[in-house]
DNA sequence: CCGGATTTTCAGAAAGAGTTCAGGTTCGTG
DNA sequence: CACGAACCTGAACTCTTTCTGAAAATCCGG
């Protein structure tokens, strides 16, 4: 059970590192950001404990940076106490679970194996039609030729609901339905203005057009 | 309209049952997994709403062993406030859509509507005529050489017509009734227009006329 | 509070579907 | 076999839907 631990405050990481491997883990401890990035992508751990408040540089960088280079490994982050605004933006970034300062180590423990059992189950889910691919956690796009393509949080959930069903004819009014809830329903020519985004990336003959209908992501090529 | 609320607060759920009957539908409750479970596969619900807080068992798993017993009812889930995890746990275990406590009772509504709407249109179902095959989803005509045509909504409602009751000779009334309502009511002529665009798609021999009595689809090959 | 990214709106252009029209053709009947 | 009614045909026209580019509004992190 190998675990990084990205922690500055050196008593507190040693402290916590003792336990951490009384409880079965084994521990690399890193106390700066550049190294936790190189780390997290090198070595191959189960799981990672992120405090946000390092000196040089931000832990959410850390975290956004291992989440868009494929680095998996659910990954806990530490926060100052009430630091609500740290915590939305962590779980946002990517991560798994978070615990405000101070803590029992008993529950850091306890939450790690949470996060850990959680993560077992988690494949790198890709959804994959002809040449393309949408990377569900990095929410990004890759086409055959080797180019990759970062989507918008709208783009993305447009093109998951079309490559989710590729054939199938979405209509103007199920797209909607996908992509806002009840009390927020722009212009309809909102989806036809992220379509056509869409279709600068995968090609105008890739979604296709059925008048009165909708639109369908094609599947054959 | 019948409903499956899962749902162990019994307040909650009376207070729900009242609202959502208020609201036409017909709901069954029940308060623990292991019943929903049996129930979720022995009834014909048209929708089910499912709390994943359960006392005897985690609502996720009733969820998957509906979906694992081809239980296709949509199913929209409860979940505690903020449990981001939960939700998309549910999402992926095959929920369609999902509310957070607390809610108002009319958005539970429309999105049960939403839902349930959607889910209408998951049957497959085709019109089969000698090599001709009509995709009532897509609304699209595959014949048997391979080819795929799509048609427009007049088109296919025309031939929808037709190809419904092989043989059978329906009048240009009849064929205006089905097209149109009754305040619009165009040109007469608009059915031989029409006819002679799926004459061009089907060959000419399939859709024979007899002068004085209608059009007829050629059930012979 | 600022600057960049993202989302939303708008209005004119383009394309497509639906409809009409003006002959031409075919058929049945007297 | 001549005539009218019914039907066919291709093109033109109208109206709706979709596309498009740009601008405005909003969100978000610093």
């Amino acid at each position: 059970m190998r675990l990084l631990l990205v922690e500055d405050d050196r008593l507190l990481a040693e402290g916590l590192t003792s336990q951490l491997e009384k409880a079965g883990f084994s521990v690399d401890i890193t106390h700066t950001a550049k190294e936790a990035v190189v780390l997290g992508k090198q070595e191959d751990y189960k799981a990672g404990v992120l405090d946000l408040g390092l000196p040089d540089g931000n832990g959410l960088d850390v975290l956004r940076k291992w989440r868009s280079s494929k680095v998996t490994f659910p990954v806990l982050i530490l926060t100052a106490r009430g630091d609500w605004q740290d915590k939305v933006n962590g779980l946002k970034a990517g991560a798994d679970d978070y615990l405000a300062k101070p803590f029992q180590t008993e529950e850091l423990i306890a939450r790690l194996n949470a996060i850990m059992r959680r993560s077992e189950g988690r494949v790198h889910s890709t959804v994959k039609v002809g040449r393309f691919e949408l990377d569900e956690n990095r929410q990004c796009l890759q086409i055959e030729d080797g180019t990759e393509h970062s989507l918008t949080g709208t783009e993305f959930r447009l093109l998951r609901c079309l490559m989710g069903r590729p054939g199938h004819i979405f209509s103007k009014e199920q797209l909607m339905e996908q992509l806002y809830n009840l009390n927020e329903s722009p212009n309809e020519n909102i989806i036809e203005a992220y379509i056509r985004r869409l279709r600068k990336l995968v090609g105008a003959e890739t979604i296709a057009t059925r008048r009165g209908q909708g639109y369908l992501f094609n599947d054959s090529v």
